[in-house]
DNA sequence: CCGTCGAGTGTAAGCGCTTCCACTCGCTGG
DNA sequence: CCAGCGAGTGGAAGCGCTTACACTCGACGG
């Protein structure tokens, strides 16, 4: 199909020179801006063809003004959480005509540097829960850059999208109540802006049923962590604090890690302690036992950051916006068998 | 810290009329290259702080003709497999100063295009297994852009990365064949590269045992595709074709799936039938039962490759380069309690 | 005392594209 | 028959940076 010789980076100068026309008329010609005689387009598409053109998307990108790219910032990709909210995100940036960056600051010292690297080559930018701190957020707004803010409280001019959190926790106590349950732990950081929503849910339930709320564990949300958190919670020394009825954790990585725990200190789950998830990752179905969970709709998240932020770069909108997705509990055999009849 | 006014974009001419120089001093100031006076420099810096310039990432990569970014296509990110790989590929290309640019493919039409967007933005590209056409390959190829080739087949002019596939299939299936198992099916499909030289080893070892090596059952490598592969497998006509005693699958993904249908079916696993995966996922140690697999260095995987492409960017090596990571094998309850003692 | 050298700086030429503007020219309507 | 128009095209000015090259000037050795 194409020539045999390609040399890497054809310029429209040497497409011009071998369709014996000027480089605005090879533009017009290949972006469809602009009146070109047929005869001519015809010229110049066999000229690109022969000499394997394509246009440098810096040189693009500089005339235009833009990058026509996406950047996204996120903590980790291990555990599928954000790998899922990542692919919904590509998957409309993608379909919307942008390619997409990525930025994991995970352990990372210079997280300032690399995101305001990253800004320079993008038109917009979604940035992840408490990933980086609120001083370069400040900056990212103040350098009129569109940004979208995911899982992470609302700042005053920029765009959030996130996914129910208290309503949801409120649910899943109160489902916990139901099974009987009245000593409660809670597994898991505190310091990520949508952990600390859930919480508030199951602080208010508790409360509302005369129960005194327990302060949050923190740990890592990996397994890891809650393996830890597990150990902490469970195995309290003999005659020690009590062993509460049920954990409920950060999310399902942490919850894994708690059955891990119990399992090793030979306590039955749910049998001896329940426990409960979030997030409804694909290892929550598959673990013994299977977890109750909140599902959250991961990819559907991605996807609408990508949409708010296309609005944003656009222009189609300027007034910041606040999107939360439902969420759904997932009951499953983690949390007990169940007494009598869900409401 | 920075003034109340920042423009979304000083640009260089601007801290050179504020400090009083030429573009070419804050240039050089900036980036260290060439003689400034202390006071000059002194000027300079003070300019830029006080207008919040970032020098665009455009114009530096225009100029200097390079990106400074590094892209990667996968097929998909769900399931743990693809997400750790990149996550290693993201760390190590930023620690090398270079962002990273995704590309799924995962059902997408003009993939070429994108491709070849892509490798317009980027100073080097991974790309993954089978996600784009030889003819595509052969193209970047071409064009001199540095590239290497992840879980991929080899190809002339390209590095490959990828882990060890056929000896550890040979290791699994002789452990199973160690279990006393003598009817296998193999599970997931095989236009991945990467299965098939699983699918050879797993052949080779069968055949040397006198037993035929089954035809693959062509699956998608996910729960779903698993799951369905499953039904097939284990759910045969009363009196049809003999369900195997193992279910060899091409992922854990796939195994998961099996395990799910086999659980359907009122089959025990491993009881009724053994089945293993692939890939150490996290869901595989959580998996009831867990799940018999080997290990594959996912992030390892992604983290060569970063490093394979740096060199080749860097031109500090021009002769491709194959490296073969070595991968582990899991056992867990999957397959079967130990008869007696491993070899 | 003068030629030389190097530190310090500015000028200007790219890098590869888009796009405004000016210009030509065959047609059409008045 | 001519003004006017619109299709088709080229010239050239950016876009924001890096860097080769030229230049100035004070210091220094002979």
């Amino acid at each position: 199909m194409s020539n045999s010789y390609e040399g890497q980076g054809a310029t429209i100068y040497e497409v011009a020179q071998r369709a014996g026309v000027s480089i605005a008329t090879v533009s017009r010609a290949l972006r469809n801006t602009g009146p070109v005689a047929a005869g001519t387009r015809e010229k110049v598409l066999r000229a690109v063809e022969e000499l394997g053109f394509t246009p440098s998307r810096l040189g693009v990108s500089l005339a235009q003004g833009r990058h026509a790219a996406n950047g996204i910032v996120f903590p980790d990709l291990s555990g599928p959480y954000f790998a899922e909210v990542l692919l919904g995100y590509e998957e409309v940036a993608s379909e919307l005509g942008r390619s997409v960056l990525i930025l994991s600051t995970r352990g990372r010292a210079a997280v300032q540097d690399l995101v305001r690297d990253l800004v320079g080559r993008v038109d917009g930018m979604v940035i992840f829960g408490r990933t980086v701190e609120d001083a370069v957020v400040d900056e990212i707004i103040r350098s009129r850059t569109p940004l979208v803010l995911l899982a992470r409280d609302p700042v005053e001019r920029a765009d959030a999208v996130c996914s129910e959190n208290t309503a949801s926790a409120e649910a899943l106590t109160t489902h916990l109540l139901g099974h009987g349950y009245s000593t409660f732990a809670l597994a898991g950081d505190d310091d990520r802006g949508d952990v600390t929503q859930r919480w508030t849910g199951v602080r208010r339930v508790l409360s509302d049923h005369g129960i005194r709320p327990p302060e949050p564990l923190p740990c890592e949300l990996t397994v890891e962590g809650g393996y830890a958190a597990g150990r902490t919670l469970l195995g309290g020394k003999p005659g020690g604090a009590r062993r509460p009825e049920a954990v409920i954790c950060a999310d399902d990585q942490v919850a894994l890690g708690v059955i891990l725990a119990a399992e090793e200190l030979g306590l039955d789950v749910p049998g001896d302690v329940a426990v409960t998830g979030w997030d409804d990752i694909m290892a929550a179905r598959h673990a013994r036992p299977a977890l109750t969970t909140v599902r959250q709709p991961m990819r559907l998240l991605g996807a609408r950051a990508a949409r708010a932020l296309d609005e944003l770069i656009k222009g189609a909108r300027t007034v910041p916006n606040s999107e939360i997705l439902p969420t759904q509990l997932i009951v499953r055999s983690s949390c007990g068998p169940h007494p009598l009849e869900e409401k």
